[in-house]
DNA sequence: ATCAATCAATGATTTAAATTCATGCGGGGT
DNA sequence: ACCCCGCATGAATTTAAATCATTGATTGAT
């Protein structure tokens, strides 16, 4: 077996020209080299360097172990330098997990700048989950959720990361731009637009429509944020998002945030994760560019 | 440091899939491994597995060690595998020297077959030594060397590989060509041809016109053998070049072999290697090839 | 819920391997 | 001829690795 010790021995070997030179370098005694070094030779079959006199040559395996040292020692040391940074938490995957459709803008802003200060972090997300976000966290698909539902469960731990108000977005000029808020019957005459998913994680729903007996003319669903604000300001439909993201749109599409309810639906995104990961820098960084992030981007307008 | 060894393990692990199934894949006992991995975690300051439960999962230090195994310990298997092959004298580079112009065109022909008989070696030709042909097989910058003068030096040993007659080229309907050998006096008033290497290396010196007292009229030199015929052919000059190579080109350019004096001069051409080389087999082959290949080859035409 | 089975962790002991120490041998340089 | 210097080698020592024996924990079956 060729071990790693063996290559640093061809490598040192030479480098300083004779077994003696390179066995100082390598912190051992002339005479520990020597023994290692016939005993390599006696299991590989042939001699590594032909003596001839005091000095050595490399025979045919010994230049090839030589670039084979040259090859594979960077590569031993690069990987104790990689292992050396994720074990300081400065290098490894972060996965996030979203339960909460729009809060995809939201993650954008994010991730920008977090990438910037964490080269050695490789973030994706996802957005499909077949146990649900938790189930993802506890199975290890994800490593950070970002959800509206901080399910408590013992080994999870959360963080709310920002407030946000949850709002009807009609088109620029509908009959109820202009009222202070919306009622839950406002809405049986109108088509409602929301992210595919199911109707009890919809807030519009939980706590607008349904505690009111009330529901819409139709219900279309569709994927991204962009599409479903064209089609609102279009005119084929009304649908519910986060204030600052209705506002941010608001310069190049022409809708309008409406109140929902007198009060309004008040919400907050937690970030959830694992407890035995709480420790590890760059996730806590991440929760901590999130709560900063966070304050840029629900106050861009007033 | 990372080892060979815990590269092993991760690798062992992740396809058994618990460290006891690892333990005896790798003929350890359980203990070993469970201590080996401590150390092996403790050194590198982060766990490569979480054990949940009796599951191990990989860290992210896990993955990567894993990944770095996956590539590392096949180069492992193949480096012991090749450096079998070179210890068995199945591998290795063949450098030949080449102290014989004109046996350039014979080589071709040992290179051939050779070439398809050890897979595994690299063959190279050099022409030119610092040192002559012996001090570059003394200073293993080639490892058989190709000459007319076997120079006998202890660590040396030489085999003759066949014997030729040198002659005279002349143009097809050339004076001399008709005379049934040449005489010194002859080349007087001719051009002389040859290899651009020193004088004293030059037979049709050294062992004709020199013992006569005799010089050619001018003394052109050439490099490659294709070109001297042709400029033989085309009635600038006269050369001295092995007969069963001048009867080669005969086919194709009109040249003519005249013998140089009456008895004509022999020539022998030896194989020259390391004594402690010769037991290398892909060495010993090559001389074996090169005899088998000279029968052939002197004996193409009658 | 209990029990047996299985797996991992650990401490003490044994075994094996690597290293050192002391010494001999031989080639090169002065 | 002499003295370094570098490599090899055998015996002693130190260090590391493996085993044995045992424990605690988890899982699956009864």
């Amino acid at each position: 077996m060729i071990e790693r010790h063996h290559l640093d021995i061809v490598r040192e070997v030479d480098r300083c020209g004779s077994l003696t030179a390179a066995a100082n370098a390598l912190h051992l005694t002339q005479s520990a080299l020597s023994h290692t070094v016939r005993k390599l030779e006696q299991q590989l079959g042939t001699p590594v360097w032909v003596r001839e006199g005091r000095k050595l040559r490399p025979t045919q395996s010994g230049l090839y172990l030589l670039s084979l040292a040259n090859r594979m020692l960077p590569q031993f040391e690069h990987a104790e330098d990689l292992v050396g940074q994720i074990a300081r938490g400065q290098r490894g995957s972060l996965r996030i997990g979203m339960e909460c459709h729009p809060c995809y803008q939201w993650l954008l802003k994010v991730v920008g700048p977090y990438l910037e200060q964490w080269p050695g972090v490789d973030v994706d997300v996802k957005q499909r989950f077949q146990f649900g976000g938790i189930g993802a966290l506890f199975g290890y698909d994800i490593d950070v959720l970002v959800t509206p539902d901080p399910l408590q469960r013992s080994g999870l731990i959360y963080e709310p990361v920002f407030d946000y108000e949850q709002v009807l977005v009609v088109p620029k000029g509908h009959a109820l731009a202009t009222k202070p808020w919306a009622e839950p019957a406002d809405l049986e005459r109108e088509t409602l637009i929301t992210y595919p998913v199911a109707a009890e994680r919809l807030d519009i729903y939980t706590r607008f429509l349904l505690p009111a007996h009330s529901s819409p003319a139709r219900h279309k669903t569709i994927e991204t944020t962009d599409i479903m604000l064209q089609m609102v300001a279009a005119g084929r439909g009304v649908s519910a998002l986060p204030r600052w993201l209705v506002e941010e749109y608001a310069h190049r599409i022409p809708v309008t945030p409406v109140r929902l309810g007198q009060d309004g639906i008040d919400k907050q995104i937690f970030l959830g994760l694992r407890e035995r990961d709480a420790s590890v820098e760059y996730l806590h960084s991440f929760m901590t560019m999130a709560k900063e992030t966070t304050w840029s981007v629900t106050r861009t307008l007033p």
